[in-house]
DNA sequence: TCCGATATATATTGACTCGATACATAGCAG
DNA sequence: CTGCTATGTATCGAGTCAATATATATCGGA
């Protein structure tokens, strides 16, 4: 799924601008999916040629004039098409999971911070997403179900951290001193 | 963390040609990086040039030339430093997600298929890490801790898919059915 | 009061990465 | 004997990101 396409679903969902779309993709859209701006504005202007989108141009008072971008009919027949023929595939990255592979090369007191740092991280998403399904009765059941796939997944990795944060760190450090004296 | 580092990583573990890392890559870090030919082998000539990796050639009988990569005492020490300045940062895309999010412009047909997809992706990546954290006594606590880590995701979705799928096909198609009928 | 941070808004550039492809050889299954 | 899988190196085009440029305005703190 390319950002062309998820610019297509964003505007599915109401008219926005440019700035606007990037928001969305920093607010529902951010625990699946990113863009910049970078990508987010060529998208625009190639689906502008191509019909999917139009805008108009709005003058604001104290502000830059924005554009305003909406979905056309064939835009939503497009997209509509584009999601049926789409795999439901996924990819994970992490740096904290490569840090944690070579965590024998960190000193001690980095490797704790690295893990507290990643547990924030993980609560801070939880509270995040719980906060969006509690106060949003606009939400679809789609919606909803990313929203508790999110949840159930971080639940159990906050879980996961507590209870095997702090022996980790005591094992490393074993097994540390056998390598180095074995 | 760029490939750069992530091949000085996969070469701190063992000497490798370009086409073994990518091996590494598929088996050992797919479940939280991944890299291309693309640039796996330009980041090997950077290395070479900076002198954190050096390679040997290998002939082969009924095979290509190898190059065999190794890294310098000075990789070592470049990306012990590195690790120490990566911060723990997470990066998740999922078109699973987005197919949700827009569940309702789904045939119904396709939405089940989608998620009987997604439940047996879970399964299948489920019993990979099992495998590999059963069948492996060489491993680090450290690369031990990220299999935990999947192992748990991947069990607590696996939950949640089979408790809750069948149930927002249902929910989708009454909200169809709102929606056409108000 | 002025400085810096934050917010709204469009747009581009350089660097990085992926997926596909090319080239070369060989074994194995149908 | 054709196509698939495997080992191996390498590049190219297309897509994407992070940073930056350019404007303007508000708001809080020194």
């Amino acid at each position: 799924m390319d950002i062309n396409n998820l610019c297509l679903g964003a505007l599915s969902l109401g008219e926005a601008s440019g700035y606007q779309i990037k928001k969305m993709f920093e607010k529902q859209f951010s625990h699946f999916q990113a863009a910049s701006f970078g990508s987010i504005y060529p998208a625009l202007a190639k689906l502008t040629e191509q019909g999917l989108v139009s805008f108009r141009e709005e003058t604001q008072e104290k502000r830059p004039t924005k554009k305003v971008f909406s979905i056309t009919p064939a835009g939503r027949q497009q997209f509509a098409k584009n999601l049926r023929e789409t795999e439901p595939s996924e990819q994970y990255r992490s740096d904290f999971m490569v840090l944690m592979t070579f965590a024998h090369l960190l000193p001690q007191e980095r490797l704790t911070e690295v893990l507290e740092r990643q547990t924030a991280q993980i609560k801070a998403e939880l509270e995040t997403l719980q906060e969006i399904y509690a106060n949003n009765q606009r939400l679809t059941c789609g919606m909803r179900f990313t929203l508790e796939y999110g949840i159930t997944v971080n639940q159990s990795l906050l879980a996961l951290m507590e209870q095997r944060g702090d022996q980790l760190v005591l094992e490393i450090e074993m097994e540390k001193r056998e390598a180095s004296a074995p």
